[in-house]
DNA sequence: CCATGGCCATACGGTACCGTATGGTCGACC
DNA sequence: GGTCGACCATACGGTACCGTATGGCCATGG
């Protein structure tokens, strides 16, 4: 008896899908079209399947939304910072969690769509999560600077909307973003001003 | 059966309606529920009409689009800086303009609005023309305020970088926004990391 | 080898909106 | 006081999507 003969072969092969399919093809939407384009059908066109599959895994819509918000919330707020945790030089650690997300700004049109749809009640829940979260570690960035624990909380806050109203400019006005060396430049004077007493 | 029905309503309202009308319509609409809100049958029974009135008013719903999109952009960048113009002191009038956006910050979700929607054609360029605009200016208040000119447009990018995000996350995120006394240290302590050098 | 259950396809009805067609109303002006 | 044109109402067809119903396929396992 020979093993289990998958098809994987032909890409008309029918691939059967997970959830987690739907919800990572949802997240892609949100990228590319913002929440509205978490659209049933249209998924399914695009992973070669019909609404049949989807109502399989999932209730609603409003189901699909929150898996995606889910997976969303829990990978990028923990996996910045893991990153940034192996540096030991905290002011080292400030910029380098800065420059990571400065660099990453014009790309990351996720970000930006959930920030678009703030008002969705499950959006709201997960962008309070992140943000807190993210905000909160900042703050104790800053603690770790050196700065009163006040003073550190502000400053956390202060470096983390320079970084939101970047990601926006990035997107949004790509024009007024500087590029290449002017972007290392502003990114010292940015960090600079931030840290400095 | 002739039915002849009179339409009355409120006796102190218009019946007749202008286009500048329903770009206002359009605009409120706009920042309650986003670009998506414009939509012609809504509005028209808010505005206690109907269809038929918009399309004589416009071709379709893209002109009225950019008819909203074209008073927003004209009016909301202009204002604030024709106001902070009559303060003559250079200091004085970057932190006027900083309060007063950030002041301003949870309640206009107008902007929010346009920036989650950056990605439309004639969203984005709106957006570039305002925020083009208003970038170059508080690069000229920095000016001003003897930052050579490179640095100069660096501290205003950086401001208003951190005046986007601080609308963004005031608008997304309320709970990380100090209120009140808190509010007021936060903008000090921004102002005085933004204009030190 | 056939019955069962996991997975999907298809057809259908419902909703919300866009845009067109066409006729109705009412005031301005001859 | 009748005509004309600006302005609006309504009916209609079209599109895109949600969610349900129902039946078909296909891999196990009994």
């Amino acid at each position: 008896m020979a093993m289990v003969q998958r098809q994987q072969k032909k890409p008309a092969a029918k691939p059967r899908l997970t959830a987690e399919d739907w919800a990572d093809a949802a997240l892609t939407a949100i990228g590319e079209g913002g929440l509205a384009a978490v659209a049933v059908e249209p998924l399914a066109v695009r992973l070669g399947t019909t609404k049949g599959s989807f109502y399989w895994h999932f209730a609603n819509r409003d189901a699909l939304v929150e898996a995606a918000l889910g997976r969303w919330a829990e990978i990028h707020t923990e996996k910045a910072i893991q990153e940034v945790e192996a540096e030991p030089d905290p002011r080292e650690r400030v910029r380098l969690l800065f420059a990571g997300a400065i660099g990453s700004a014009t790309s990351d049109s996720l970000e930006v769509a959930l920030l678009a749809t703030a008002s969705h009640p499950q959006v709201t829940e997960a962008l309070r999560r992140v943000t807190e979260r993210r905000v909160a570690y900042v703050g104790e960035l800053f603690a770790g600077l050196g700065f009163p624990p006040a003073e550190a909380a502000r400053r956390g806050l202060l470096a983390y909307s320079v970084y939101l109203g970047h990601v926006q400019l990035g997107h949004a006005v790509p024009s007024v973003v500087p590029e290449g060396d002017g972007l290392g430049a502003y990114l010292d004077e940015a960090l600079d001003a931030l840290m400095t007493r």
